[in-house]
DNA sequence: TTGAAAAAATGACCTTTATCATATTTCGAT
DNA sequence: ATCGAAATATGATAAAGGTCATTTTTTCAA
């Protein structure tokens, strides 16, 4: 259910909270978090920062998908990160004092909460087990950096593409896929055209079916084998 | 100097410690690492720690340089950083309590401290600057592995080449560059025999000096430039 | 419902870079 | 200082994937 008005999402019963950073806020911790942050419903395509801002605080997603990128010279977006219901956003650079160094940005309509920077920062000064969480989520995202790297240095677009896939089946899962080419293409780092002739590819070999831009994956062991994991 | 015994080295004097993370420590803080940690002497190539092992606590390189890497599928490895003096490896795997992902080797022979795992945990718990260090560090390589993965995605080798030389020059600084061909080529995320061609390139365009191992840059601004930064 | 614009698909071509083979140089142990 | 092994260098070739041009399909607003 999604709200496309303004009105306020009570954290306490929020459904995302559970199996995300905040799940292990105090009633209290929650109440004040629910008077102190805004709510806010994003339509496709909205902008949540700016590469180059400076961070005012954390984005909480209730409900919706974010893709989280950067634009390189020739203004070619490379995906780093998809965020779904549940997941944070904006805080890495908060914490390193600096101006962003990606963008964030609706995949599709969002409800959307947003906390300030005071006010997260002393939650985490006074919530020990947040803190641990939030430092665990860094170095966890750490690990999978150094895998996309070394995926990007060493694999063939082919099996960066299953990769991506299997990354991207468990995001979206149980729903199918949902996503332009181009930002598929973003997300693996390769020419759209390339992308595409690959997709019939994986459709021709069994691999995936396609209706126009959902795609479900018939064949996860064989997507598996193709991405050497 | 480099001390080649496993004699001790003094936190409360050691020089590295200053611009390292840990030098928000107060005195008694220092003497109780000092008290707890273990000295050693590294050979190069030596192993710190390896990808699928249990993290047991941090190391802090006293003298020398250390590359983290991965290894890929064909054996092939991917550096992912190299760390030099007054920084300290192995503690993202702790926090995110996982083997690791990357391992770690010397690049020449080093000293190198090791803080144990609950001793680190402590400290932390008990030393907010510490502790802020930290996460604004684990932050800050956030941004950079996005980069990282943005220039693999979108540069040509040669692009990728000078953005490494950049960042080589500033960790080798005054010295000049001292790594192999495949160490360079590993970094770069290229082949051994394309980054050497383009080493003589660089050598024929006036960019660079090469004498064996040691790489000097004469022209930064001509690498900034190829960069695109 | 339709028409224009955006997205997806396809084809032709060409550049970049990997791979394999081999030669040359440098290094390190004796 | 010398020999063998490892590292570096170079050449030839092939393949992967990018780019540009064009067509087809889908989407969305009037």
């Amino acid at each position: 259910m999604l709200e496309k008005s303004h009105k306020h999402i009570t954290c306490s019963t929020c459904s995302s909270r559970n199996n995300s950073l905040l799940g292990s806020l105090c009633s209290d911790e929650i109440d004040h978090v629910n008077a102190h942050k805004s709510c806010n419903y994003f339509k496709k395509q909205q902008s949540l920062f700016l590469e180059g801002s400076f961070p005012r605080g954390v984005f909480c997603i209730n409900q919706g998908m974010v893709k989280i990128f950067q634009r390189g010279d020739e203004g070619k977006e490379q995906i780093i990160h998809i965020a779904k219901s549940g997941e944070m956003v904006g805080f890495r650079a908060m914490f390193s004092e600096e101006p962003y160094k990606v963008a964030a940005e609706t995949l599709e309509e969002s409800n959307i909460c947003f906390i300030g920077k005071d006010d997260f920062l002393n939650m985490m000064d006074s919530n020990p087990v947040l803190r641990k969480g939030i430092i665990k989520e860094l170095s966890k995202e750490l690990s999978d950096r150094a895998d996309f790297i070394t995926n990007m240095a060493q694999k063939s677009v082919r099996e960066r593409l299953a990769f991506t896939m299997i990354l991207l089946m468990d995001i979206y899962n149980p729903e199918p896929i949902n996503l332009s080419r181009e930002d598929l293409a973003n997300f693996v780092g390769t020419a759209t055209e390339t992308l595409i002739r690959l997709l019939k590819d994986f459709k021709e070999e069994g691999i995936i079916e396609v209706h126009t831009r959902k795609i479900t994956v018939l064949n996860k062991e064989k997507l598996f084998s193709l991405a050497g994991k």
